[in-house]
DNA sequence: TCTTGAATGTAAATAACTTTACAATTGGAT
DNA sequence: ATCCAATTGTAAAGTTATTTACATTCAAGA
């Protein structure tokens, strides 16, 4: 899984060159994590950069009446914390790690004088967050004009290009916190899809039958989507 | 009017010294339009970033069916083309213009020159964009988390902070379009805070009655919204 | 002053989604 | 082999927003 709002858009270290990469991951210092472990709060005032080496991490929020709206999991060889170095922002997000864990911290201290002694990391700084904004725009207008019958195939059209087989392992509780509604609602579209032929859920995952016709469906609704269209 | 997800952010002029906005400016040339003129459509493959003079321009996108989403209308001082000239991306939203309206435009060409000859512009680029990244994440939280009668009351706060006196002049389609719901929708919250005595309506805008207390309305249901805190 | 297009107010039927509830199934642990 | 917690399927009632429709109000121009 990755930034939800991000598919196709290319990690910080995917952006960097060989060298650039050694640069960013020799600046850190290594911590190990075990499953389920908090790391960060929204609203924290510790500022650092990190590199997740092993493991994923799970972020969202959680409002007063203790609901949680997850923004994305983050995998091995994915970075968080772009906010606290880039703007001084505090952390914005709950984040918590899914699985043994391992990542690699750099404080922002440290980033400061490796972007100010590297320049030229700034041109693939620059080129990640704008395409990550773009994505973020493109998620919003989904949101906006779009029901989740349509949002949901989407996504998972998305995973299952990162995937490596027809099966996707995420349990329809996970699906509803990343899409932002309930378990009810991602199971009804999840019966519709069934009795479409796409996909057969399976415990603790999904197993998507027709992948093809699944998009071709899709694309007669999202008509302005090219990552549909694919 | 600004960016919607965009407010408290500085947009790129703003971030700049004195003597980079005036290098930025002076590298563009200036075009002037006319009220209800198209700038350009989603997919358009020309690169530019450009700098409203005067006037303002409505950006979004319409789908197959028609419907049109609006994602901001920007006004004078403000820019756009960003995802064109930082990720080289083609235009991604319709835009027209509100108003008679001048623009200055910098091809890409320019604006990479520009960039390569001043490279101290790249830090206030990358703070600028994770700004704007960090509020389209909150902006796509708060779709997903509180429905209309809450995100309108936050949006007309915002603008009213942007206004120079009680009156907000947009008309209810246009803030519907602004919201992404229908028309009914928006009327039927301005009916309610209008009860609330929060604000009344009038024609072809608003005016704001009670904005402490809208703002303490909210606050008690926008739990984790430092915005409406203030 | 009158006309006219734009904007507003409101109602009714429908669709999308939520919350709550409960039964059935699954897979891992003892 | 059995238990148990997690997961899934589904139903019902309520909320939110949509679409369609129509009457009313407003402001600007003839």
């Amino acid at each position: 899984m990755s930034y939800i709002f991000n598919f196709g858009v290319p990690g910080f270290m995917d952006a960097l060159s060989p060298e650039q990469q050694k640069l960013v991951e020799d600046a850190g210092s290594i911590r190990r994590y075990s499953h389920k472990q908090h790391l960060q709060s929204r609203g924290d005032q510790d500022q650092a950069f990190s590199i997740i080496k092993a493991g994923s991490v799970c972020f969202g929020k959680t409002d007063s009446s203790g609901k949680f709206i997850a923004l994305a999991t983050l995998e091995a060889g994915q970075c968080y914390g772009e906010f606290t170095v880039f703007a001084g922002l505090p952390r914005t997000h709950d984040g918590f790690t899914v699985g043994e864990t391992v990542i690699s911290h750099i404080s922002k201290a440290r980033f400061d004088r490796l972007l100010l002694d590297h320049p030229d990391l700034a041109g693939a700084i620059i080129r990640v967050q704008t395409l990550r904004l773009h994505q973020a725009l493109e998620w919003i207008d989904d949101l906006r004009r779009y029901p989740l019958k349509y949002r949901l195939g989407k996504y998972l059209l998305f995973i299952l290009a990162s995937a490596d087989g027809p099966r996707i392992a995420i349990t329809q509780s996970d699906l509803a916190d990343l899409m932002g509604v309930s378990r009810v609602a991602v199971s009804g579209v999840l019966a519709d899809y069934r009795a479409r032929g796409f996909l057969r859920p399976v415990y603790g995952g999904l197993e998507i039958l027709d992948s093809e016709g699944l998009r071709k469906w899709l694309r007669s609704f999202l008509t302005l989507d090219p990552l549909v269209a694919h």
